[in-house]
DNA sequence: CTGGGGCGCGTTTTT
DNA sequence: CGCGCCCCAG
């Protein structure tokens, strides 16, 4: 076999063991992807039907390049593959056999915000109050207890205090209220196929035989009930290679389990380890580096990780003013090392822990223009205009759905308030043990006196505007459905009256989401809307799209597993925020924050860069961190300080007689102007930041000015200085009004 | 029933 | 700081 020869050996070994158990111990940048593609190539040469192959992984992205590489090596053949995360594989099973278990297979998937406002509309209706018992705090409760397979029942049994009797009452009244919705959370779509096989040996034996070699990428993440599922379905044949690195396990908080790769060995004594130790990714340099890191972790599997690579530079560590300074100072080096190494911008990364430090990173970004894509940041399908029509969407194939009815019973506003909602769930609930559904009440809305005759008939006409579109979903594709009921509601013309630039930004979102329904029915001839909702709730399209713009990348250090880049920034590291706690961090917790540090550091190829602050807002105030333990722990020879003035200006010492606008204006960094409707892409409006500050200077007392949302009006006075100018504007629409110039963009005119 | 304004809240990471 | 939620006036 050819392509044997590009692997090394202890790889070619890993990929050529293809009966039995095997467990793929692999560092960093050790060609894991490589082994894992190569291996399925390898099955599917030997004559192994690539029908007969799963490939389970974390992330979409991962099952997308996977996907593409096996494509690579076997031709066509890779999309018959199973090849797909945890969550969308089991989907993909129970939408088959789902009715085994008393589900309809049209279900519904919530994601986290509906399964909260589930949680929220059971603990109404059991009066628990949201004050005393907080409903996001018992969401997570439930989610951990599914993870770790913990019925409901045997919660209760368990639960001590008062907090955790209540998530038990509400736990097990979720559960129920997920089924009579004929809906199913993230975690139902593993633990239901557990239940499915457990209780039917025929529909397990007929997947132990489907799938004859199981193959499960970043195993050190899996949690309970994805370890049951694969012991579950890999048991007939024992065909099972699992591959992960406990050095990278970073989703403990979510129930991931590190004794998984342990307890393997146990269930599989006979099974071949391989150790992936030679890294092809990093510098010498970046490795000593991570390396130095992770030694620090009492409970870690030492590993040695060597390359061939180059020594390399010494890790950049930058101190900032404050977050402005530190995305300005991030900018300079990209720019920097841009011309230096004649890089493109897509070979920088610049990776933080919380979302939230997107925003003045951001900042820095768009004020020199730097064109950057953020990967998962607020996500496109969790917007409010693009819920509420997926919202109808869902009902539409579910009427169960519950949740997505109330949603849209009173948008667009149709008078149906929350007094009328009340009157008929309450009448909905009164079947104890057969509770109808929200949508059969809606039907018998007559037989309940207490509603007037004008609301019951606006509730007919919505049942009747619901049953047309459930009838033309049959007859019309899942495009045409989508178009159609959006049109017939008026939302879109809606915003485009609203014209201001938020309503205007949602006009644009939902036009997308349409297109995005278009696409997905063109690319797929047997598109139907039920296919389309899955996708939607298990992938972030976005990952899709901003893959190959010329534009750095904005990530968590979550997010950024698996990925590389020549470049990495690594910012914000500072005590309590990276490694994050709040009081004083946990050891196991302080241990998962070092992997993802170390998960961090190895992501770069070429160059790291390490940036922390002297001044941070958080929470609204000012905060002087501290540097990051981490920072220290990385031993001093590798590591460059630079001294606040010269990274300030690093383009003086570089001699870039271009300067900025011109070395960034050339056709391949083309920002400008791109037609791109990614609210992510946001570089492009950086001239409205200049316009705006020069004309706050010269605004007077008597200017007539803009308002983006109040319109015209006129200033009667001004006052204060800076961030704290105010001023007080006479609008023609609403009359006088108080404004932070800092935040109210006015427009001389 | 709707919309606006004010208050208090929490805030990690993802399928 | 920004959001969600609650309360109040129309």
């Amino acid at each position: 076999m050819d392509f044997l020869q590009q692997l090394n050996p202890v790889q070619q070994q890993a990929v050529s063991a293809s009966k039995g158990p095997v467990m793929i111990v692999a560092g960093a940048g050790s060609g894991k992807t490589r082994v894992l593609t190569y291996r399925v190539a390898h099955l599917i040469h030997q004559g192994i039907k690539p029908y007969q192959i799963l490939a389970l992984t974390f992330t979409n992205k991962a099952a997308k390049e996977m996907k593409q590489r096996i494509e690579q090596l076997v031709g066509d053949d890779a999309v018959k593959v199973w090849a797909g995360t945890f969550h969308s594989i089991f989907a993909r099973i129970l939408r088959h056999e789902c009715e085994a278990i008393g589900y309809q297979r049209n279900f519904t998937i919530y994601d986290s915000d509906d399964s909260l406002g589930l949680v929220k509309n059971v603990m109404a209706s059991l009066n628990i109050s949201p004050q005393q018992f907080n409903p996001r705090g018992i969401q997570s409760r439930i989610s951990g207890a599914k993870n770790h397979l913990v019925s409901p029942e045997m919660y209760e049994e368990i639960a001590k205090d008062p907090f955790e009797q209540r998530t038990a009452t509400v736990f097990k009244a979720y559960q129920e209220r997920l089924f009579k919705n004929n809906a199913m959370d993230f975690d139902d779509l593993l633990l239901k196929p557990i239940e499915l096989f457990q209780r039917n040996d025929r529909i397990l034996e007929k997947y132990q035989h489907r799938f004859q070699h199981l193959l499960v990428d970043e195993y050190q993440d899996t949690n309970r009930a994805q370890y049951v599922l694969i012991t579950m379905m890999a048991k007939r044949f024992r065909n099972i290679c699992v591959v992960g690195d406990d050095a990278q396990s970073i989703y403990a908080f979510r129930g991931a389990d590190i004794k998984n790769i342990l307890d393997f060995e146990k269930e599989y004594p006979d099974c071949k380890v391989f150790r992936l130790e030679q890294n092809y990714r990093s510098t010498k340099t970046i490795l000593a580096a991570a390396d130095s890191v992770i030694k620090n972790n009492r409970n870690q599997i030492h590993k040695t990780l060597w390359t061939s690579n180059p020594q390399g530079e010494l890790i950049t560590v930058i101190e900032a003013e404050d977050d402005k300074d530190e995305g300005m100072k991030i900018v300079s080096h990209i720019q920097e090392q841009c011309n230096r190494l004649k890089l493109d911008l897509k070979d920088f990364a610049v990776l933080y822990r919380t979302n939230a430090q997107s925003r003045s990173l951001e900042d820095g970004l768009r004020r020199n223009g730097i064109p950057y894509v953020i990967v998962g940041g607020v996500e496109f399908y969790k917007r409010k205009e693009i819920k509420d029509v997926l919202a109808y969407l869902r009902v539409i194939v579910n009427p169960k759905d519950e949740e997505s009815l109330l949603r849209i019973i009173n948008y667009p506003l149709r008078g149906i308030g929350e007094t009328t909602i009340d009157k008929i769930v309450r009448q909905a609930d009164f079947r104890p043990g057969n509770r109808a559904t929200l949508f059969d009440a809606l039907c018998d809305v007559s037989a309940i006196s207490t509603v007037s005759e004008r609301t019951k008939n606006i509730i007919l006409q919505f049942v009747q505007f619901l049953r047309k579109y459930m009838e033309l979903k049959s007859q019309m594709s899942a495009s045409e459905v989508a178009r159609a009921l959006v049109d017939d509601l008026g939302i879109l013309k809606a915003y485009k009256e609203e014209a201001t630039p938020e309503a205007l930004g949602r006009w644009e979102n939902v036009q997308e989401l349409l297109s995005a329904i278009t696409e997905f029915t063109a690319e797929t001839p047997e598109a139907t809307l039920e296919g389309f909702l899955e996708e939607v709730s298990l992938v972030s399209p976005m990952d899709e799209v901003v893959d190959q713009r010329n534009a750095i990348t904005l990530m968590t250090l979550h997010s950024a597993k698996g990925l590389e880049f020549p470049v990495v920034f690594i910012a914000g590291l500072e005590e309590g925020l990276f490694p994050f706690y709040q009081l004083a961090p946990e050891p196991d917790e302080l241990e998962e924050e070092r992997r993802l540090f170390y998960v961090g550091i190895t992501r770069a190829k070429v160059k790291l860069y390490l940036t922390h602050t002297r001044l941070r807002y958080r929470f609204g105030d000012v905060t002087y961190p501290v540097v990051s333990r981490f920072a220290e722990e990385i031993e001093g020879s590798l590591l460059y300080h630079e001294t606040s003035h010269r990274a300030a200006f690093p383009s003086h010492h570089q001699g870039n007689h271009l300067g900025r606008e011109e070395a960034f204006a050339s056709p391949r960094h083309k920002a400008k102007g791109n037609g791109s409707s990614h609210p992510e892409f946001l570089a492009d409006r950086e001239s409205d930041y200049e316009n705006e500050s020069q004309e706050v200077i010269t605004l007077h007392v008597g200017a007539k000015v803009e308002h983006e949302s109040f319109g015209i009006g006129k200033i009667l006075q001004l006052a204060g200085k800076g961030d704290s100018a105010k001023a007080i504007v006479l609008f023609e629409s609403i009359g006088p009004k108080n404004l932070m110039l800092k935040y109210a963009k006015l427009r001389l005119m």
